[in-house]
DNA sequence: AATATAATTTAGACAAGGCTAAAAATATAA
DNA sequence: TTATATTTTTAGCCTTGTCTAAATTATATT
């Protein structure tokens, strides 16, 4: 078993290698755990040691297949605890991850796939990402960013490309939730903000906003 | 907030507390934690300076208020996570020790007051404790040990003195479970073994498991 | 190609929480 | 009331995961 930081390194190497798509370097780790790049060079060797990553200094790093794996797991537990926190607790989307932040360390051969059965098998977390399976399995969902949308276009809010706190209170606050329907009303050549429309509203978003929606024509 | 270890420190000071009524020596308390002596004492000295416990060496440590209501809660905690995986996630009562042994750590300002709600506020775990409310009130329910009971006396097995896995899976095996009806049949002079009838069974059980059935009259 | 800057690693330290072995205090027994 | 046994504490060490400051390597700029 890996102990609670090495979880949580692993979850945080996996996530930026799906965003980055290319080896990732000690200071945007550092970043990213909140920690200093002395510590995650010695997170790092240790890591390599057990063979969860490759590793040649100065290069950067990338999970191995055993490594991956087990950040899948962390994301499994991580995603559904969020999912029960919001559809059985009543949290808010905005309120549950440093809840599950926690959660998805604890050690059970059996309990995520308990919970998992408990709460029907959800495909998708609150914020729209996908549960890996008990084999690590995840189910990509075709999407595009709101900024690749034309004037006229259509498509349902999939998911969200920053899911901080700071932005779920941000789309609390303008009625935006997962699903909604959006139509591409008009968009500023000026400063490419986006004139969009809901089944209840318009509102006008900036490029930064667009640039975190993703959306499923 | 306190660290992990302190908060089990706390509960296991509780706990000893409860059953011996007496101040807790460094040698039960290293047992009750599964470490060594000079690993206590080194811990009592924190807790000691954190106002947690009174402590004068070599006279054993008793809680203080403060102490007494942190471990109240990580009571409360742990027993609200044992209703939820035996209640929730269909686990025996002999399986959810070890997972809430972690659960009772995950830190939030909110998340024990919404699993009771989702629970609907239970007062007893799955092994017949008292779980304490959100402002360390326990509920008391009188029990006689059924070592007290003459022949003929009945009552409900209402909870366990000995609440381990491996006693727990004994009374699997014999088909004991909390509420059930209990009548003393016969009590055997030789060896104080009892001979009990439930409502589906008779059987004989030790003295030393009698000593572990709580029975409420 | 040499130099300046940025990124990364190393060296050394620290806190938490554990351990063993030895010393000290308390409890028990002769 | 000594002597012995038991309990508790102290001293010193270890591992994990963090840090700062200094050294090293890589990258960018002249
Ligand atoms: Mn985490
Ligand atoms: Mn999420
Ligand atoms: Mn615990
Ligand atoms: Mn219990």
């Amino acid at each position: 078993m890996f102990s609670q930081a090495e979880e949580n390194y692993l979850k945080a190497i996996y996530a930026l290698e799906e965003k980055l798509q290319k080896n990732i370097s000690t200071n945007i780790l550092a970043s990213k755990t909140q920690t200093k790049a002395s510590s995650v060079t010695d997170m790092l060797k240790k890591l390599a040691i057990k063979q969860l990553i490759t590793y040649k200094k100065y290069q950067g790093v990338q999970l191995t297949k055993t490594g991956k794996d087990a950040a899948l797991i962390v994301v499994r537990k991580h995603r559904l605890w969020e999912y029960f926190l919001v559809n059985k607790l009543n949290y808010g989307w905005d309120e549950v991850h440093d809840i599950a932040e926690q959660l998805e360390h604890i050690k059970s051969e059996t309990l995520i796939d308990r919970l998992e059965k408990f709460l029907k098998s959800p495909k998708f977390d609150p914020h729209g990402d996908p549960i890996p399976d008990k084999d690590g399995k995840i189910m990509r969902i075709k999407t595009v960013n709101l900024l690749e949308l034309k004037v006229g276009q259509k498509g349902v809010l999939d998911n969200l490309k920053d899911s901080s706190d700071e932005f779920l209170k941000y789309l609390n606050k303008k009625n935006l939730a997962l699903r909604d329907r959006i139509k591409v009303i008009d968009i500023e050549p000026f400063d490419n903000s986006i004139h969009i429309e809901t089944k209840t509203h318009q509102l006008v978003i900036s490029k930064k906003v667009a640039g975190n929606l993703n959306i499923k024509i």
